[in-house]
DNA sequence: TGTACATCAGTGAACGCGCGTTCACTGATGTAC
DNA sequence: TGTACATCAGTGAACGCGCGTTCACTGATGTAC
């Protein structure tokens, strides 16, 4: 048994980091193997040792962003104000530090197009990175139709940040971010029961 | 002056169509000029006697969802109830129908993450949409912090949508297109002024 | 402790393929006479 | 009204290029003896 698994291990895990930047920044069909081999230091020929095809590395990225491991550098750790955790993810979520961050972003706003058009289990993955967001702020958002206003936020972050990705005018995109960040802030402190 | 004006303006209009229908389905890399021309009956070659190159036919198309011309079957027309103009097309715009189609649905949905990294020229296109949509809901939303509602709605529009086609769990999915869609319901209703 | 061996991670050339773009050509059609 | 012509929309072969994937090979390393 010659390298052990744990080299094995960190290979697969470079490799992932790569491919998370690399189609976080340009997409899935703009992505070379080549380009992802090259970021991790190693040759493409190795690819083939660590994933079936270019399709399973895509999944397995999208799913690396819940990994410890992943580095999210807009994610503020740090706990502010009386906020609870919901909230603090959601002031991370729409900070400007996340807009601007393209190659550590949260997938779910860097790929959902991409993604809607991937086979099944691309979007598995996709789901998984969404239900951690939504479990994070159903834990909050207690009582009835808690669900569909984590959802409902859920999809202000995802829409908020995508849109304002895509317009052309700076100021419009900065204008979209905060109107959809404040909307999730008091859907999230307005507690019914 | 052989072939008038018109005859090149229809065969403008028709690769025109072709192409949003081909973009919306498949993403802007995913698809070949060959493709596109293909389905407007023509052959690839004579491309380039209508648009400077891909780049541009991109822009073209993400604009040409707001010509009356291009095709907009999910969109209803005909006016139900009390409600108001900005409801109906909300209404239309969360539909099954429009999450179904993904030929002929609006870009904003089909295509976020790809814009995201194009260039200015189809961003500047997206966001024409954007504001087309935005000045419809603003024209309901009147009062103090009425365009910062309107841009919530449409974050919860593009989000809502974007993030349902992009799980692969068919209930989530449309737990997710109701759950934004009833959000956008009782922000649109509310008039505080 | 030292050595021979088997394993398999990683290399790099090669493959077949499809793409965007160019270009010399064709031929339909509006205009000038 | 009829005809010769110029224009340019549309054709299809050709180009250079980069891609995903395969494969024969190399060589580092853990294990058995």
């Amino acid at each position: 048994m010659p390298y052990s698994a744990r080299h094995k291990l960190e290979t697969r895990q470079r490799i992932l980091e790569s491919a998370r930047r690399l189609f976080n920044s340009k997409g899935f069909v703009d992505v070379s193997i080549d380009e992802v081999m090259d970021q991790a230091g190693l040759t493409h020929g190795g690819f083939y040792r660590h994933f079936r095809d270019k399709s399973e590395l895509y999944a397995e990225a999208v799913r690396w962003f819940l990994c410890e491991e992943a580095p999210k550098p807009w994610q503020r750790t740090r706990r502010n104000g009386g906020k609870s955790r919901a909230e603090r993810i959601v002031a991370s979520y729409f900070s400007l530090d996340h807009f601007d961050d393209c190659e550590s972003c949260c997938p779910m706003i860097s790929l959902p197009s991409d993604v809607s058009r991937a086979d099944a289990a691309v979007k598995a993955a996709y789901q998984e990175v969404l239900e951690k967001l939504l479990g994070i702020l159903m834990a909050d958002l207690k009582g009835p139709g808690a669900r569909d206003r984590a959802l409902a936020v859920v999809a202000l972050c995802v829409g908020g940040m995508a849109a304002a990705r895509s317009v052309e005018d700076p100021g419009l995109a900065q204008d979209m971010r905060r109107a959809a960040y404040r909307q999730a802030q008091s859907m999230l402190k307005a507690r019914p029961c």
